[in-house]
DNA sequence: GCCCAGGAGATGT
DNA sequence: ACATCTCATGGG
């Protein structure tokens, strides 16, 4: 891994909250107030010093401006959705909180992990994945681990998979991992729009209409993509008063409701429900 | 022991 | 199209 310190831009991001504990992804770790993980076989840590955010690494300035999704001006979500005050105050608790745009395949894998499951579970599952069958990388701050790609994972025992503690999933993971290797999905498939893509992730088994959600928002930029788990159920009759009990129905009430930057404003409420700071 | 967790799949109507 | 049941696993 090359030594340096690349200026990554001075845009407000917390990093802490983004890439730790805002449960949309799962593999970072903290050392000494640096933040590191393996992106698409590419080790990096983040810093900051005085506002400005810094990296060393494999990496460039452009991917990880894309990656942390610096370029966007997140104070348009409340002017956007001023109509609703509690998601204005959710967005104004948590400044610097941000949407990433990950590898599709790491998406993937960490949220076919997520369902039916808790994200400090989660979180373990993916390291010891990670662990297990990823490249290691030594850096100058520590050793880290990547994802396996999809051509390692579809050649793995599922229950050599199951002895690490992913339960029933051993299997979604080895068979959706087959299928993105073999192409089910195009090189960019944020390009394809929602619906294409939508229908395309939940092919994948394991992969249900709040999964592939979590995919499109989380790895493929569609901020329109409103995830809806127990959380966002649950907020979403107390700030937008939807009482529909199907999630998957709700889910497309609210992207129809509020349009390109759902998503977006989704992990705001998210956050807000899941650490008791918006009432329900 | 029960209930819950960023649900999905199979089955039945 | 809709409701119901089951599926591992760990923590409270």
């Amino acid at each position: 891994m090359e030594n340096g310190k690349i200026l990554i831009g001075t845009e407000k991001i917390d990093l802490s909250l983004t890439l730790m504990d805002s449960a949309q992804c799962f593999h970072w770790v903290e050392r000494d107030g640096r933040f590191g993980a393996v992106l698409d076989g590419r080790p990096v840590w983040l810093w900051q010093e005085d506002g400005a955010l810094f990296a060393a690494g494999d990496t460039d300035p452009t991917s990880l401006r894309r990656y942390l999704d610096l370029e966007r001006d997140y104070s348009v979500l409340t002017r956007e959705y001023a109509a609703y005050p509690e998601a204005c105050r959710a967005v104004e608790a948590f400044p610097g909180l941000r949407v990433l745009r990950q590898p599709v395949w790491e998406t993937v894998v960490s949220f076919i992990l997520s369902a039916n499951n808790n994200v400090g579970r989660i979180r373990k599952l993916v390291e010891a994945i990670c662990l297990r069958y990823g490249r290691r990388f030594d850096t100058e701050y520590g050793e880290l681990y990547g994802f396996p790609g999809a051509e390692v994972l579809r050649g793995i025992d599922p229950a050599e998979l199951r002895t690490l503690g992913v339960g029933y999933r051993d299997r979604y993971l080895v068979e959706s991992a087959a299928m993105i290797d073999d192409g089910l999905l195009p090189e960019c498939p944020e390009e394809l729009g929602y619906e294409e893509t939508h229908s395309l992730l939940t092919k994948l088994p394991g992969v249900g209409d709040k999964v592939a959600d979590c995919i499109q928002l989380f790895g493929c930029g569609q901020t329109e993509a409103f995830p809806v788990d127990v959380w966002v159920a649950r907020l979403s009759r107390t700030v937008f008063h939807r009482e529909d009990a199907n999630r998957s129905r709700l889910g497309r009430e609210m992207r129809e409701l509020l349009g390109q930057d759902a998503g977006l404003l989704q992990q705001f409420l998210f956050h807000a429900a899941r650490t008791g700071k918006l009432d329900l």
